[in-house]
DNA sequence: CTGTATCCCGACCGATACTG
DNA sequence: CAGTATCGGTCGGGATACAG
């Protein structure tokens, strides 16, 4: 390593950890995948498309996505409640970055 | 999603949950970054340049590296005991992809 | 339909001590 | 130097029920 180089020698410092942090997890990569792929998608949509999640779960990690910045989530308020899920700007970005992911995962694993 | 898509609708058959699987988690990141900037490195090595993990985290993570083909490891029967840990041809071409995850984690986390 | 609220278990991980 | 052994805590995540 080059001398003028940053030490990533620290979890907490480490870029790719914190993507880790905040994309990784059991079921963060499925939904941005999803949404990625079909653009909006409903709630109800979206438990039906993840196998084994739980509205639970769901809830929490479109949360933390959105909390990320990565989704956006738009209520609609009117009965029975109606509620779309999308990338944002943001999230879109991660685009080329999974399908890279994606690659090198279908390859080597 | 064009119908003639595969669709990752499970967790496990997601290409990206199983890439976090096998380099994601709280240390196997740096370890990998470390040896793409280092080359070769020793336990002992290894343990002063992270921050804050232990020597069984250390040991079960390189293990886990080992067993999926990332990182190489030689040891010499001498005394003391010396081990040299690298990454496999597999592991180098993580290469882009992690320098691909930085940037991206750099520009939008 | 779109969520919360509880309860609970097991894996992950840290601290510490010990060994060849 | 390069690990292993043991103990124990925390927390992500699952099952289920309930609410607006």
């Amino acid at each position: 390593m080059k001398k003028d180089e940053k030490k990533y020698d620290n979890a907490d410092e480490c870029p790719i950890t914190v993507f880790m942090d905040k994309i990784g997890g059991k079921w963060k990569p499925v939904i941005v995948w999803l949404l990625l792929n079909n653009g909006t998608m409903r709630f109800n949509e979206l438990d039906k498309a993840i196998n084994g999640i739980t509205q639970k779960m769901l809830s929490q990690q479109l949360k933390d996505l959105e909390f990320e910045n990565i989704i956006k989530r738009v209520s609609y308020p009117v009965i029975p409640p109606k509620v779309e899920y999308s990338l944002t700007d943001k999230g879109k970005t991660l685009s080329e970055l999974l399908e890279g992911i994606m690659q090198w995962s279908k390859t080597n694993l």
